[in-house]
DNA sequence: CTCAAAACTAAGCCATTGACTTACAAATAA
DNA sequence: TTATTTGTAAGTCAATGGCTTAGTTTTGAG
């Protein structure tokens, strides 16, 4: 069910493989190297608790990321970026 | 310069703020609790290599997922999620 | 079929992050 | 003003991310 539901939205979305795979450089295109959190997020007009909800974290990790205590790892990354170039799929 | 992209998508998306806030719940309309990474890399017909690229994470932490040897933090899950439903936006 | 290369499993190790905490300051609203 | 929300700042520690090595399975070329 779940499986048939997937199959589905591969179809609609036209063979999701192919999109994907004819980018095969290590997928830099819409990643941002220095993700600015604080920037992204006041853009979106939201709060640091909407925000980190929003990307399945801590406040308080999205605090250290904006005050630049810690670095946001590589999925934080990409997450980011999607944010900031693709905010809808956030949304539904 | 920057900016005014931005501010163009945000427009032409529709006010980005509105689609995301209606949602305030914690925004796991669309997270997976617990992804499988292998199911969905394998439904993407891509090798370990490739997925971990997409999602900007090195081989070995990929493996570590499928292997159940780490779970995927929060950002990580979220960005699970959208590879499973929404992989179009990686292609971009 | 044979063999080499690619893809993957498995596990030990360590630096960095994520998340919790407390304390305080700014902004917002009542 | 006063209370509430939002945000800055920093200490602490468990868990993850990524590295390593070693071995197994799968794949494709000859």
């Amino acid at each position: 069910m779940e499986d048939t539901m997937f199959n589905d939205l591969l179809a609609s979305v036209g063979e999701a493989k192919e999109i994907l795979q004819h980018k095969k450089q290590p997928s830099r295109s819409f990643m941002i190297d220095e993700p600015d959190a604080k920037s992204i997020r006041t853009r979106l007009k939201m709060t640091q608790d909407e925000f980190a909800g929003l990307l399945n974290i801590s406040v308080n990790t999205l605090r250290n990321w904006e005050q630049a205590r810690r670095k946001p790892e590589g999925p934080a990354r990409v997450l980011l970026g999607i944010a900031a170039t693709h905010p809808e799929v956030f949304a539904h």
